[in-house]
DNA sequence: TTGTACGCGTTATCAG
DNA sequence: CTGATAACGCGTACAA
């Protein structure tokens, strides 16, 4: 790379005098203006970014940690987050948590020592459920902004944005219900994370209020969803109604029903979250929560540069963003 | 964020001192060292990233440019890559081109500046559509080791990591010839991109190599993907095999042809492009060709640590991926 | 109009 | 054993 030295050397004048002349500085005369330039555009001169950080402390860079971007949800949160940073000529260093509580932590620790302006982040799986803070706090303590999204830490004093994860559930289920549906079930693929259970309660509550009795599964993990599914739909033969509250189980859920030979929706209402894509997918035959992951992405990112121009560390309110329904007819 | 001078003013030291000893350089005493090492805990004190990486000329930082990250199989590389890269002391700045040829050039530029050791590139549609080249060559020139994956382009001289496209779509093909299949369509919303013209080749040469005729349909653009494939199938009744060559086209397909009273896979044979989940989403109607999205990851960062390492900057071998295939019976 | 000097925070070399 | 000085590359107040 071409430095201000190197120009300076060969056209015989200082250091300043060049880094004037490029930002036109009205002390350099026009000449010598003409000729700096003109030699740093042949050898395509560009000021080196590390020194101007450095020298200006702020790196136009978000640090941004999620769980994972397998999940289509956390992909549009990222694509949202990347294209408002971008039109703000915000850079993104990227980590995934993997869910892992202890990458998590050291991806803060390293980005905290000066490389990023200010932090994006949703918690891992296991942050949430050891429900361990100190990490997320010492961003704070080192005076770097925060925002947190979806997988909120209620203990950490910042600007969160979340969706209205109970509301969507029990509404859905309370559509269902409407419908005259009676033997409700709930398939769970995140129990353990603070969304999921706020969808599922949103589910029990609905139907609490209805008089109406319900099943809710924990199917744990991803292995062998499919199978849990079907057993379950085997020895529950009047199921009418299913919720699911991830992005996949709805999907498993519409097949594993069809392949007992159920009309959907005609016998059974599936009820899923999902993402833009997932009503193409399933082809309107199930209802769909969707949660406006780039919707989210944008109003984090905003809310958090909003924060560093104005020197702001902690506080700031808690954003719902409402998902959006799109039911079947 | 607390530094060496200010360490070194409490403790009434030089700054030399207090790196020497944090350093543990065996020049400085035991006593000292303790003294200094205790206050730099106490204060929680960090280095400088920005100020060891213009030392050293290294920002231990990859740059990683690609189309989109709605589609999973980017998802997935993305995931391979940040995993790799962190398992190595990497961390990535991503941008997400969204297919503008623009957007890619601003960002490479922006990152050459200094901000990245070195480029993982998959090129936007415009890039591969014009041929644009220009920037990825300033790349090189710049001095800065780049590998490229899937969209790759051929004039570019470095490492890049393909698929195998042509082969795993005439294989495939091949597979439905040999089970009788006679009436034989492509869909396709790629036809535009290198990886697309080599699928629809591999298609339409083993159809041809088997004497056969087929139809080849340009879906263009996602919107109205099931109105356009199911338009198709009412008047192609006769349709027995479908080959689609994107992660999408194959389950509306799938879902059309449902629709309209087929079984599948007995009336009709369908391949699709897709990732880990797809399998689970189609309930295994579908033969699935999945691209070994984290393995290329894995592997286009190792080659690109690989270069960085020995400061080699272009040139480099095309490393083949194999698809997976993930077959109905 | 141009050049000198200093600082951002770190590390490495060289003196003392 | 410790400290002063220079350097990475840039920008800017101040001096000439």
């Amino acid at each position: 790379m071409t430095t201000l030295k190197e120009l300076a050397t060969i056209l015989n004048v200082s250091v300043s005098t060049v880094s004037k002349a490029l930002n036109d500085s009205p002390e350099i005369g026009e000449d010598t203006k003409r000729r700096v330039k003109q030699l740093a555009a042949e050898l395509d001169y560009q000021p080196n970014r590390l020194a101007q950080q450095l020298k200006s402390n702020a790196t136009k860079t978000i640090g941004v940690i999620i769980p994972t971007i397998i999940n289509p949800f956390f992909a549009e949160v990222l694509h949202g987050i990347e294209n408002y940073a971008d039109s703000h000529q915000y850079d993104i260093i990227t980590t995934i948590s993997n869910e892992s509580f202890d990458k998590e932590q050291r991806a803060i620790k390293m980005l905290a020592r000066g490389s990023v302006d200010g932090f994006i982040v949703a918690a891992a799986r296991e942050t949430q459920m050891e429900q361990k803070i100190a990490h997320l706090q010492s961003i704070l303590n080192n005076q770097i902004p925060l925002v947190m999204f979806d997988r909120v830490v209620d203990q950490i004093n910042c600007a969160k944005v979340v969706v209205d994860d109970y509301e969507s559930v029990y509404n859905a289920t309370q559509n269902l219900i409407e419908k005259g549906r009676q033997h409700f079930v709930l398939f769970s693929n995140i129990a353990d994370l603070s969304v999921g259970k706020l969808r599922s309660q949103g589910f029990q509550d609905a139907l609490k209020d209805a008089g109406l009795t319900f099943d809710v599964v924990d199917l744990k993990a991803i292995d062998n969803l499919n199978g849990k599914i079907l057993d379950y739909l085997k020895t529950h033969s009047n199921t009418d109604a299913i919720v699911s509250i991830d992005h996949l189980t709805g999907i498993v859920a519409l097949n594993m029903a069809e392949s007992l030979g159920k009309s959907i929706p005609t016998d059974i209402d599936i009820v899923g979250f999902g993402y833009t894509e997932t009503p193409l997918l399933v082809n309107n035959k199930i209802a769909i929560i969707q949660q406006k992951g780039e919707a989210i992405g944008f109003k984090t990112t905003e809310l958090l540069l909003e924060k560093i121009k104005h020197k702001e560390v902690s506080g700031g309110d808690t954003i719902v963003i409402p998902n959006g329904f799109n039911p079947v007819y």
